[in-house]
DNA sequence: GCATGATCATGC
DNA sequence: GCATGATCATGC
């Protein structure tokens, strides 16, 4: 057996060794070009030719991590460059298949999440569609642990997770549930499913996975030197017992692309006593209750304004995040939605999101597509409700995703959408009285604003709602 | 009163 | 210039 070109037990060390591939490819990295022909095959994916053909080891799949004595866990996975040549994850980091008939019965700790990845080596390459695997350029190699701060909130959305398996509900799973530590499917195909321990119903496979917006995050921190590996402090190991301790090692802010970014929860004792992060939010809110719109522009300073971002700003206020953007929010991907209730407790409009690009759309499936990813999203309900004299009294905020079955309703109407844009019928969509929760209509500056076809023609702007009534029924439960 | 088509206002 | 969040206008 060779000698390995890096010690095995040392994270430091195998980090040393892996940052040597900054700027450079796995083929230009290799000592022995005789291998150049197999690789060049594309035998395997990018992360296990790395494995075998630059740390010298056999990929596994065992439930520990990649190199054991070390106890860390090697992730390869692709960045995008955008126009300003800012890096941004190019799709989730996906951890280890969720097994349910197991997992179920550990605590955090003892997971075969946490067992497996609480130090991970970060190896980002460069992703070009056009380039082989074996091409592809690494761009940032790091080591990561989650600050304690997050790991909190991670734990929280294992618990999560774990207690609809335990519900015999993992069929029920969606990537919404969940703030930064998602569950999202990962088979041969999205039919691929799995037995759980408390129902007959055959669940989706699925793995623990973060989003791309959590990811891009990660990145940012990198590339400012913020993620020097720490070493085990009292805070880490509070969290894990439930306690409540500050961890002093925790980074405040961070300027990304997407702004600057300020957190809701600057210290670990912020949290009251079994709190999750959507207890304390609400917690947060809560005294705001019952003024009117006005009132609380007032009362938070703000100056009056119709601007979009309006209620956005007042979140923020109310949550004593003085950035651009609220941390937490965008690490989670949350989408915040302001509802507007009539007197009479009606309300009177459905909700919109983006508008169908119908050259695109036909070439998607379902579980990849842009209104799949925006409508499985987390949602941060701010809800008013208008008094008799129409002024817009703030109600009650709450956490929202959309359930299961109500997910397989709405891909109905993303089908049927998409066979009728690919046959160039742009006029008889799923309307808002063929009661599926979800319909189709314009949304554009008028009728003379179009958008340009696969078959070349132009068509009326128009985008998915979801139902009045079913939001409605959502917050109102 | 509601469904549907249409458009406004703002900010990037 | 255009996407998006928000809301209006019309007719059944």
């Amino acid at each position: 057996m060779q000698e390995l070109p890096y010690d095995s037990s040392d994270p430091h060390s195998i980090a040393r060794y892996a940052k040597q591939l900054i700027d450079i490819s796995l083929r230009e990295s290799l000592a022995d070009t005789s291998l150049l022909n197999l690789l060049v095959k594309g035998k395997g994916t990018l992360g296990q030719m790395i494995e075998e053909y630059y740390f010298y080891y056999k990929p596994n799949s065992t439930a520990g991590p990649d190199f054991p004595d070390a106890g860390l866990e090697l992730k390869t996975t692709p960045l995008l460059s955008d126009k300003k040549a800012i890096f941004k994850a190019k799709e989730r980091l996906v951890f280890n298949i969720i097994n349910y008939e197991t997992e179920h019965s550990n605590e955090f700790q003892e997971s075969s999440f946490w067992k497996k990845n609480q130090l991970l080596l970060l190896m980002f390459f460069l992703y070009e569609r056009e380039k082989q695997d074996i091409d592809q350029v690494f761009k940032l190699v790091n080591l990561f642990r989650f600050p304690a701060i997050d790991l909190k909130i991670i734990k929280d959305d294992w618990e999560k997770i774990r207690e609809k398996i335990r519900t015999g509900k993992a069929h029920e799973i969606s990537e919404g549930d969940t703030f930064y530590l998602g569950a999202c499917t990962k088979g041969a195909n999205s039919n691929s499913t799995r037995r759980q321990p408390y129902s007959d119903i055959q669940a989706k496979q699925r793995a623990y996975s973060l989003k791309p917006k959590y990811v891009n995050i990660i990145i940012q921190k990198i590339l400012k030197g913020e993620d020097k590996l720490i070493d085990e402090t009292e805070g880490y190991r509070t969290v894990l017992n439930s306690l409540i301790v500050e961890d002093p090692l925790v980074k405040y802010s961070v300027k990304s692309k997407e702004g600057e970014l300020s957190p809701i929860v600057k210290t670990l004792s912020d949290y009251k006593r079994n709190e999750t992060i959507e207890d304390l939010i609400i917690r947060l809110f809560q005294p705001f209750y019952g003024y009117s719109e006005n009132d609380l522009f007032e009362k938070l300073n703000l100056t009056k304004s119709k601007a979009k971002s309006r209620f956005y700003n007042l979140a923020k206020a109310i949550l004593n995040v003085n950035a651009q953007k609220i941390e937490e929010f965008e690490k989670a991907d949350i989408q915040l939605k302001t509802i507007i209730l009539e007197p009479s407790g009606k309300l009177k409009e459905s909700m919109s999101f983006p508008q169908i690009k119908y050259t695109h759309i036909i070439e998607e499936k379902w579980e990849d597509s842009e209104f799949f990813e925006q409508i499985s999203k987390r949602f941060f309900f701010v809800i008013f409700k208008k008094n008799i004299n129409g002024e817009p009294i703030f109600k009650k905020v709450m956490f929202w995703n959309m359930k299961a079955k109500d997910l397989e309703t709405i891909q109905h109407v993303w089908l049927d959408t998409q066979s009728k844009i690919s046959k160039g019928d742009f006029n008889h969509f799923i309307k808002i009285s063929n009661k599926m929760i979800g319909h189709v209509r314009p949304k554009a500056a008028n009728a003379l604003d179009t958008m340009l076809t696969h078959l070349g023609t132009y068509e009326k702007k128009k985008c998915f709602w979801l139902n009045s009534d079913y939001v409605l029924e959502a917050i109102t439960g």
